[in-house]
DNA sequence: GAATGTCAAATAATCGATTATTGTCACGAG
DNA sequence: CTCGTGACAATAATCGATTATTTGACATTC
């Protein structure tokens, strides 16, 4: 999810079991959950794989990913829950304080995982958990493509947390066309960072680039 | 999936292993994957169970259900993909050639997989895979849900290949209202049967019930 | 010379045994 | 009687070794 894994690089199930100090049987546990997550992809009997990325996956994805959050989001609102209300105003609050990238440059991990809890708390008003871990699988797909795309920090220096707070105006005013449209283009302006360096990791051969 | 286990009995991993003849390693893999569509669940040094039912489930998964298909189908009509028509039709066409219950009343497998394809089809136009591998998850956890209630087979004798005739006319036809709201019916149809059986399985010590 | 077959090394998957954790029951203190 | 404690049995999870399958190099055939 980081992107520190090269998409269809081998994992080899030995050599991830020597690293964590640990057996064999685990790691294939770990590796077909991950799988049922799709970060992992698995092929009988050739073992388990770095999820592959194409520009095509990317389209699907930022196209369900509007759609399965629009429904959510309406339906959060519609349903106007005071306590829906005040989780999604916590969980931008916890966002807007928390730093996101620390000395050196790199991302901090709570940062990514407020990121998440922050539009896992967009959704979830919707009364239904199925479509809240719905969105949140996809959310760490989009969130894997997007950290393909560390190479180039300064693209995505844009006011992200003034996105995320125009959303959360819209929602809690009740606006809900405003606030689908403001998320929609969040999502496709993920999607448009991510598809700058896409091409680096489509090729059959071009393993090697490091990310 | 069929109905034959009881939702929260306990799956012993070594009962199984030796019932299918195998180790417990597959056998364990199995499960996990089962756990990762929701027919199995799986608690930390505690093991897999049957995965439980709840009025509360049923309700959010019919509800998410109708939101994912009336998106991928509105999406299908509206791309009007000739291909598309194609296999829907013939996924139809199929459906009513494929006999549903054997000599002694029994659901012929043939058939459950001919309606899941139909229902597949009703959605695979999209242009997301995405979304429809997640309708197919709903049609799966639904289908566990319909297959708790064959005690009472008589009250599933409505005339369903008709709704699913008058599905596949409107969608065809372009309407997209009138075939989302027919298909919302069929689910809260096939719902309902479901909630007459339900209390049995949802108490705590009922796991004597038989199905 | 390209296509096909053969074999050995690499490694994926499985197995049976071992270790770790949980749940149950008897017992005793409050 | 209720609650807490500890030993024991059941079983979940892990481990290291074994088996099965793939892959790539090399030889052979057409």
């Amino acid at each position: 999810m980081t992107g520190e894994l090269i998409p269809r690089h081998q994992l080899r199930v030995q050599a991830l079991a020597d690293a964590y100090d640990t057996a064999i049987s685990p790691v294939r546990e770990a590796l077909n959950r991950l799988a049922s997550e799709g970060l992992v992809s698995a092929h009988d009997m050739r073992g388990f794989f770095v999820a592959p990325v194409s520009e095509q996956e990317l389209q699907e994805l930022i196209r369900t990913r509007c759609w399965l959050n629009e429904t959510a989001l309406r339906e959060s609102i519609r349903s106007g829950s005071q306590a829906w209300e005040e989780r999604l105003l916590l969980a931008y609050h916890r966002l807007t304080r928390q730093q996101r990238y620390d000395g050196s440059g790199d991302p901090i991990p709570a940062w990514t995982e407020a990121h998440r809890a922050f539009h896992r708390a967009l959704t979830d008003g919707c009364n239904s958990s199925i479509l809240v871990s719905f969105c949140d699988l996809l959310f760490v797909q989009a969130e894997r493509y997007r950290n393909l795309s560390r190479q180039a920090p300064t693209a995505d220096a844009r006011q992200r947390d003034d996105e995320h707070r125009t959303i959360v105006d819209a929602a809690l005013s009740g606006n809900a066309d405003h606030a689908v449209d403001l998320l929609n283009r969040h999502f496709e302006t993920t999607a448009d960072l991510s598809r700058l360096v896409l091409g680096r990791f489509e090729n059959e051969t071009s393993g090697e680039a490091t990310p």
